[in-house]
DNA sequence: GCGACAG
DNA sequence: ATCTTGTCGC
């Protein structure tokens, strides 16, 4: 893991733009990490005011029990911007991340992957940076077509090309979205959410476990 | 120009 | 994301 990190500054949608399409082109969509993992994490951004709250978990891929998590509150220098998500929450999911005695073997990002219109959802965008393997994992469409349904999931197209999958959780009528974030191919990640996730929940529990002590954390600063 | 739009 | 009341169901 890359643990050298560098300032963006002030930075204008152009060169968001230009940097999103420089990192497109360095994800990797086959599966480069320890797998099946010993130990899968879960990143998540809750806000208070103007902070942001990073929490990373750490949890034991067999049992699914939390094992670590770490915080890192930041003061929010960009604002939400759907397609640039990664510019708002970059720092306090990459501190929080750092902040972990240890490292996970894939992590679960609470935001598209590849499942965005320029190929570079926050998940990408973290993984190369830090040089991590991710998944993003969404509760909303940000682009794309939900193709036909087979069993549980349904290929998300955009210009002809598949760059993610709705799977269907627990009972919910509405499904996830999961897609590549790095190092992982899109069966694999969709394989793990659906092995991470609880019968009748709708979230895998790494994402859930980290959204929970996000919006917990938050009563504690303020 | 209009509508859509992760967290 | 966050702000919010009641409500349905296990």
């Amino acid at each position: 893991m890359k643990r050298n990190l560098q300032t963006y500054g002030k930075i204008s949608i152009e060169k968001a733009r230009r940097a999103q399409r420089l990192l497109a082109e360095m994800v990797i969509e086959h599966d480069d990490f320890k797998n099946p993992p010993d130990i899968i994490g879960g990143v998540d951004v809750s806000y208070l005011g103007n902070r942001a709250v990073g929490v990373a978990v750490l949890l034991d891929f067999r049992t699914l029990e939390l094992v670590e998590y770490a915080t890192a509150v930041v003061d929010v220098k960009f604002p939400y911007v759907p397609t640039l998500l990664a510019f708002r929450e970059f720092f306090p999911m990459a501190k929080a991340i750092l902040s972990l005695k240890r490292n996970a073997d894939i992590y679960m990002i609470d935001a598209q992957g590849r499942l965005h219109p320029y190929g570079l959802g926050a998940a990408c965008h973290i993984g190369v940076v830090l040089d991590i393997p991710t998944i993003g994992v969404a509760k909303r469409l940000l682009c794309g077509t939900i193709g036909a349904r087979s069993d549980d999931v349904a290929p998300v197209v955009l210009d002809d090309k598949i760059i993610g999958a709705a799977v269907w959780t627990g009972r919910s009528k509405k499904p996830i979205f999961v897609s590549v974030g790095h190092k992982v191919s899109l069966n694999t990640a969709i394989r793990l959410v659906k092995q991470t996730t609880r019968k009748g929940r709708k979230l895998p529990e790494p994402i859930r476990l980290a959204h929970s002590i996000a919006t917990r954390y938050r009563s504690r600063i303020r």
